[in-house]
DNA sequence: CTTGACCCTGTAGTATGGTACAGGGATTAT
DNA sequence: ATAATCCCTGTACCATACTACAGGGTCAAG
């Protein structure tokens, strides 16, 4: 009697429809029964379980990972250090994003500090010339 | 004389063959001409522009903005100024990315500090409840 | 002169995370 | 009762950046 549709699931868990379907087909989301015109009637903790996969996308977990959390969740002899475990993981992966990210700046600013900046003509930028050390245009 | 064949171009490069002709495709990389057969002929310049387009995305371009970056090079009126502009672009939207990781990493640290990370039940791991606030499973 | 390495086009598949229909049936509000 | 919403499936599409064939022609070495 408290079965939800799609709709008011993907409304309370602040979700596109077609996403919801999509982590469904994907095989994130278990598939809820159905009524007898074929409707989705879904539990009042899919909408919990919708918001647990949206914040943890916000937290930069792949739809891969977060099906691996969730099915961690669902084992019996899984422990709370396994799942620390994968968050550690998760943090050394974002560690080194930033890492290889900083590197990029670095390169960047370096070559922007030794560009004028001016009305010189593009042959002359330090910026092209150091991406392009031996060359000249066709 | 002194054409080179995509191989030729490719292993010079350091990119696949496949990957060349993909940019050709993308527009990233004028067509060459051709021999007899239908062979692509590559001026040795056509090394120099692939190494450039591969520091390019080293440093974190998109095909995009290197296609930006080499019609900028090619248009007349261009200064140094426009690829400098274009760098610092690039330069803050690194940043913005590394503000957003940084973010999703302290969220990620604090969890797993309230986290014991010891053999007691998942359900009670701090890192998943945080994650499912109001939740259990059903 | 044949074999293997290379080249060609065109199409399709990979991964990621969805979004957008088309073409139909069901439900709800007026 | 009928129109406006919903819901269904299935498929195709968006961007990004390739990668992998299939099916065929060409070239160079032994």
């Amino acid at each position: 009697m408290k079965a939800l549709t799609i709709g008011k699931v993907a409304k309370q868990a602040g979700i596109g429809v077609e996403t919801i379907r999509f982590y469904e087909r994907r095989g994130l989301l278990e598939e809820p029964p159905r009524n007898d015109s074929g409707y989705r009637q879904y539990p009042p903790e899919a909408v919990v379980k919708l918001r647990f996969i949206k914040k943890a996308k916000q937290l930069g977990f792949s739809l891969k990972e977060i099906e691996e959390l969730i099915a961690l969740r669902h084992k019996q002899d899984a422990t709370c250090g396994d799942i620390k475990a994968q968050a550690e993981e998760r943090i050394n992966n974002i560690e080194e994003r930033i890492r290889d990210l900083s590197k990029m700046k670095e390169a960047l600013v370096e070559l922007t500090r030794q560009c004028s900046g001016n009305k010189g003509p593009v042959t002359e930028c330090p910026i092209l010339t150091a991406l392009e050390p031996t060359g000249e245009d066709p």
